[in-house]
DNA sequence: AGCAAATCGAACCGCGTGGTTCGAAATATT
DNA sequence: AATATTTCGAACCACGCGGTTCGATTTGCT
């Protein structure tokens, strides 16, 4: 209701001095109340005091640093992406024999999706997805979107080497995540697990998934160089 | 905090008549209310007032129909969960062709699970699941896991008349079903998609996911009958 | 028409909301 | 030590919350 925003952007520019609010330490306090209070009330439920208590920060200091609620939420839901998707793919880069390195890969990326904390940050921002979409959007784009991206490059190189035949490379590459996941992720974030799967669960939905996806994608030349490492 | 459930019992059974708030049309008339209002602004953001205006009736006898907001959520999920389920798994009964019936399947599935309106319930559910875990965990055992029970079902016949061979086949139901919805529901349900996808869509991705279902599963026999057929 | 049941609608409760302000206190910098 | 900058913390705002109550009104049945 109150055009705050504006009259503060023009303070900014009347000045080359950014306001205030520039100490990424306090920054980082900040956030890290937030998270906890946003992670397990919900975008609506918290309350900027809840967060003022947790981060151990005046309400005035948060306002310093955040123009409102929102933007708070969005700064961390942006480091939370960032701490959740890094290192993910690096997996990819090691030129592996190819179907541990899709084993591994499956593995990692199932393990991070469906542990506790990423479950419980991702209904937070599905939660949050319908009231501001843009928020959703962006956590997908710069997240899972980004992944999706690295590993078509890598389906790609195989396909170069002859080893899988594909003819959508992005469908695949979907489809190859969603094999891994078969199941999981839904009962995950519906709640319908309580807890993440254990390792063994994992093991097992990845290596099925493997093997649907390099029996339906995989090459003769494929198959031949794993019979020759067999029976090396 | 109130035990007006038990009282209310205990009155049905004093009399014929039961105590109040049992006219199915009034409380049919609640719930519309509680839908619109609960879907597009979710759980926390809702209010027993926009409900008492929304649907059009007091917020007296909406307390006559339910103890309280949860519980109120709670009946509208239940709802909900039933009209989006409701003959999803008929086109399984229809002894079709094999690969037929697949691509029916997956269709009808696809087409619901990634409809707008179905992914703005979901996201409500999902985002009150953080909150309340029970009612996420019964959305998903009263909806997609009996499905899923189906779907098992429908595999094990194919199975026995030996068309496919699976070692796990709850899993390969799962595999199936992820295969089909191949990166559009997480696009869906994190709004990076703003629309459901296209009916062109589905079916690319679907029939697919039914290829490499049947390139991992399917049995000598099924591909001879599939020759069978289309030389036919 | 008469009666009992259901519904309405408004008021009340205590409390917390997000947002904003501002002087006092603490902290850095010179 | 003096100064400039940040942070604190409390107060204030108008408002809506979920929940509950209760007398007046409407409704439906006999």
């Amino acid at each position: 209701m109150v055009e705050t925003t504006g009259d503060s952007d023009l303070l900014d520019l009347r000045k080359g001095r950014p306001a205030a609010g520039q100490d990424p330490v306090k920054r980082a306090q900040i956030i890290e109340g937030a998270r906890r209070v946003f992670i397990d009330k919900g975008f609506e439920a918290a309350s900027m005091n809840d967060i003022t208590r947790e981060a151990g920060v005046s309400k005035g200091t948060i306002y310093v640093y955040f123009a409102n609620k929102e933007e708070l939420f969005e700064a961390l839901i942006e480091e939370e992406r960032g701490t959740i998707f890094k290192n993910m793919y690096d997996v990819l880069d090691h030129a592996d024999d190819l179907r541990e390195t899709l084993v591994k890969f499956g593995k990692v990326l199932v393990m991070k999706i469906t542990s506790a904390k990423v479950i419980q940050a991702q209904r937070t921002v599905i939660g949050a997805s319908d009231r501001i979409p843009e928020l959703g959007a962006r956590f997908y784009e710069r997240g899972p979107k980004r992944g999706h991206d690295k590993f078509v490059v890598f389906l790609n190189a195989a396909i170069e080497r002859g080893l899988l035949a594909i003819d959508d490379v992005d469908l695949a590459a979907y489809q190859f995540t969603d094999l891994c996941l078969a199941g999981l992720f839904r009962q995950c974030i519906f709640s319908y697990r309580s807890k993440a799967p254990t390792q063994a669960e994992i093991d097992h939905v990845v290596r099925s998934g493997v093997n649907v996806f390099i029996k339906a994608y995989g090459t003769a030349t494929l198959a031949a160089e794993e019979q020759a490492s067999t029976s090396a």
